[in-house]
DNA sequence: TAACCGTGGAC
DNA sequence: TGTCCAAGGTT
């Protein structure tokens, strides 16, 4: 980091001409139009992970969806699940919603106002506590993303890996040593310089409001910082999945309430070594006494953060069991259901499956399906 | 500390 | 197609 006493010129070319330029440059984004700390939280918890273009029509649909932290708090989960389906990370939709509870019971539905209130809540964190606090109430807090860690990176010429937690631990502190008054536009312009200009390929420091103060752009090594450690890659993992269908409803089973996934609803899928559809055939075993041989009907690929999923579809007929009448079109046939898996498991006709909060990873199965 | 936790965009 | 990775938090 730079010594910000030596290098006090160095410092307000941070300060005020990146200042300057996002008054200008910034984007014009519909979580800038307001200083509702509701708001503000809903748009950086989308943005945790989640480029802000992906997210925008997200944000609207949720904020027209429940306007305040009182219609979020009385919602149902699965409601909340439903209105982010598509965005990943899906406990952050959960965290949302528990954090949104204890808002109304706790203080009566008043947004908390400071950055130590804001990181109890679940679901907020060092950054997320900080870009609040910053934007919706100006505390003077930093709020330190991979974005900040990236331009401050470059701009000191600091070859620290950005991944470490000393590093976010300094860059924090320093941060929070320059920090001007205006706050949240610091905070803001710095993740905005990130996002349009100083991107992590390709910089582009010609188009640099502070290229005259960068230490890595007058060493030419911006294309060096920051330095981060490689990911490792996902494991891929083959799976089978199952579709049942009855009267021509789909069989949906609702993932655990922890792990990948969680709480969403989801075909029947299970891991295999051998890929002719029996270790799902066994898996819907404790669903169904009686089912056909699994009928090959394709394949898929899904990527996930860490794991990959090469995914065999079978289909499944039911043969001779209850509820196959038309008076009962969609009941739960099996009479053997374990205790726990009572109420997690229902039929739905494919044209009323955008009903359940169901994951990529299964939807992009649908139109593989429609004509089984 | 590092694994876990989704999805889509950019190149 | 492969690779990186995005306004991170939790455990």
């Amino acid at each position: 980091m730079l010594n910000t006493d030596n290098n006090r010129h160095l410092i307000n070319i941070l300060q005020l001409d990146l200042l300057n330029w996002f008054k200008t440059a910034k984007r014009n984004l519909p979580f800038r139009q307001t200083k509702d700390p509701y708001s503000i939280w809903i748009s950086e918890i989308m943005a945790q992970q989640t480029q802000i273009d992906t997210l925008i029509p997200y944000y609207n649909r949720f904020i027209d969806r429940f306007p305040d932290v009182i219609s979020l708090a009385a919602a149902s989960e699965d409601d909340v699940i439903k209105a982010w389906e598509g965005l990943g990370y899906y406990s952050r939709a959960r965290n949302l919603h528990q954090a949104a509870k204890m808002i109304v019971a706790d203080s009566n539905g008043i947004f908390p106002n400071r950055f130590d209130q804001l990181i109890k809540l679940p679901g907020i964190g060092p950054y997320t506590g900080g870009a609040i606090a910053s934007i919706a109430f100006n505390e003077k807090v930093s709020a330190v993303d991979g974005n900040v860690l990236r331009v401050i990176s470059r701009y000191c010429n600091s070859f620290d890996d950005i991944g470490a937690a000393k590093t976010k631990k300094s860059m924090t502190q320093w941060i929070e040593s320059i920090l001007p008054a205006a706050a949240g536009d610091f905070n803001e312009a710095l993740m905005e310089l990130g996002a349009l200009v100083c991107t992590p390929q390709s910089p582009k420091c010609l188009l640099c409001p502070i290229r005259c103060g960068c230490q890595s752009f007058s060493s030419g090594t911006t294309d060096q910082i920051p330095v981060k450690k490689k990911k490792q890659k996902q494991i891929t993992k083959k799976m089978e999945v199952g579709i049942v269908k009855q009267n021509g409803g789909l069989f949906f089973i609702r993932r655990p309430e922890s792990g990948l996934l969680s709480g969403m609803w989801s075909f029947p899928i299970a891991e295999t070594a051998a890929g002719n559809g029996n270790d799902i055939k066994k898996k819907l075993g404790d669903y169904f006494p009686a089912l056909s041989d699994p009928v090959f009907i394709g394949e898929s690929r899904h990527v996930f953060s860490h794991i990959i999923w090469e995914m065999t579809v079978y289909g499944f007929n039911l043969a001779g069991m209850v509820g196959e009448t038309a008076d009962i079109p969609y009941a739960q046939t099996a009479a053997d259901v374990s205790e726990d898996q009572t109420g997690r498991t229902q039929f739905k006709p494919l044209s009323a499956v955008d009903d359940l909060a169901l994951p990529i990873a299964f939807s992009k199965l649908l139109t593989l399906i429609k004509d089984f």
